[in-house]
DNA sequence: CGGGGGTTTGACGAACGTCAATCGGGGTGG
DNA sequence: CCACCCCGATTGACGTTCGTCAAACCCCCG
């Protein structure tokens, strides 16, 4: 139990995933209202439960509405690979039916609330809903894309590049998520959950840190990120945001800048 | 050129491309003429030449019929990240219309033949190939998979281990494009290539193949891999081969293994 | 006051990268 | 046919990055 009494009727909790799709497309009122009225289903898990688990082939998509899950896979010896993070806004366990086994397990991070996105994804497939039907694919567009910039991290760069590339990527997200702002952002993670997405030791990891802080790009308290310098960082990391959010409704292929 | 003549209307060519859907799915008499059918639209390019650019929009989905090819990134300072690599029978440039912005460039590796996919999408997008709709759906699964696994031997495990894994994984997919048999697959890559695929360094795989060969774990001669012990193999990368394909018309979600 | 998870630090070693030289084979022009 | 050349493979020497081990520390909580 949480000390602090939470209403449950009010829109409130679905503001970050009304918040991220409406940056992926624009949205009817009617579509809005349907992602407005998803409080039905609504799950809670505690840090570490696992939401899928590999293989698993029976699930339905799903918003995160607060705190953190990952993607991973956990090798037989122990070791883990998390291959990606998901916050407030994310869906996930989306693809198509039959569902086939699951590719990654998804385990909660942190205290996790979702919602079911079925009818989210129902309206969108059934044609009645062409916003949220762009918004989806822009979001497993963007998925994707993240997917390859984590590769390009793990394969060829160094750990302090990134961290750097990380943590800008990171404020991006919660930004368009409503959860933070250019600079600072919540960051509920361990070190060792940072290490195990980035490929790093726990200890490797907290030097890298440290050599942030000392150079004064960035600031850590008490789960809260602050990117000091992003612009700087970003120089570092090589950092260059994927920027096909707000796909026009209508894309024209035979045009082109001069 | 090449020194010998090769008969350029025999459904030969197609032959890996049928294998690999067949090898999905099950694929109905009309399905399959309709592969064998593909032969227009025939493209040919050198290595080294680039058939998608990152972030180019107008693109189609096509089937490498021969040659090798991949999925990259290049960072500006010369580092490069391939992602994936593209065998005979392999789809690539799958996705709705209109094609949003490409996430990553396709290149020929070797020379390359390919052919246009778009007949085959469309006859499984308009619900008239099933077979084939099932076979695209999974071959977007696996490659999906193979994803997540390059990203966990780039995350997780030693230089060793990635490339027994990452032959282990090579020998599958050949065999199943009919390319090579349980031990002994083509395999035209450079060492930088494979560097740029693995993470490390130019060198540092040429050390651990060398390690390989001393082990009398496998052989390479003149493009040919050859894997003396996969089993042996397997456990050192602690390999598992993603199963799901075949996957069964109906798949129902009410059985559970006791 | 004690305990436990997460963080921090130091010492050390192994894995991996860099630099540079050499080797080797296939293609090519003389 | 042969000399040359170029790209890729190979090897050695050396430096750096990163991992491991272990201890201390810190803070929140019981």
């Amino acid at each position: 139990m949480t000390g602090r009494f939470k209403p449950r009727l009010a829109p409130r909790p679905l503001d970050s995933v009304l918040r991220r799709l409406r940056s992926l497309s624009g949205l009817s009122e009617a579509e809005q209202d349907l992602v407005r009225n998803l409080s039905e289903r609504r799950e809670r898990h505690a840090a570490g439960d696992e939401l899928i688990a590999e293989g698993q082939t029976g699930r339905r998509a799903r918003f995160v509405v607060s705190g953190w899950a990952c993607n991973q896979r956990v090798l037989p010896d122990g070791r883990r690979q998390i291959f990606s993070f998901l916050v407030p806004g994310d869906v996930f366990g989306l693809c198509e039916r039959p569902a086939p086994p699951a590719l990654s397990s998804v385990v909660a991070l942190t205290a996790l609330e979702t919602v079911e996105a079925e009818p989210v994804v129902e309206a969108a497939q059934s044609g009645e809903a062409p916003g949220l039907a762009r918004a989806l694919a822009v979001a497993r567009l963007l998925d994707q894309g993240l997917l390859f910039d984590h590769m390009v991290r793990l394969g060829r760069q160094t750990a302090y590049e990134r961290v750097a590339h990380f943590l800008l990527e990171l404020q991006r997200r919660l930004e368009q998520a409503g959860l933070g702002d250019s600079q600072r952002f919540p960051l509920p993670l361990t070190q060792e959950i940072l290490a195990d997405a980035l490929g790093l030791s726990i200890v490797h990891v907290n030097r890298t840190l440290q050599q942030l802080r000392r150079e004064r790009l960035i600031e850590l308290r008490s789960g809260v990120a602050i990117l000091l310098q992003p612009e700087l960082l970003a120089g570092i990391a090589d950092y260059r945001p994927t920027s096909l959010g707000r796909v026009p409704p209508a894309a024209r292929t035979d045009r082109r800048p001069a």
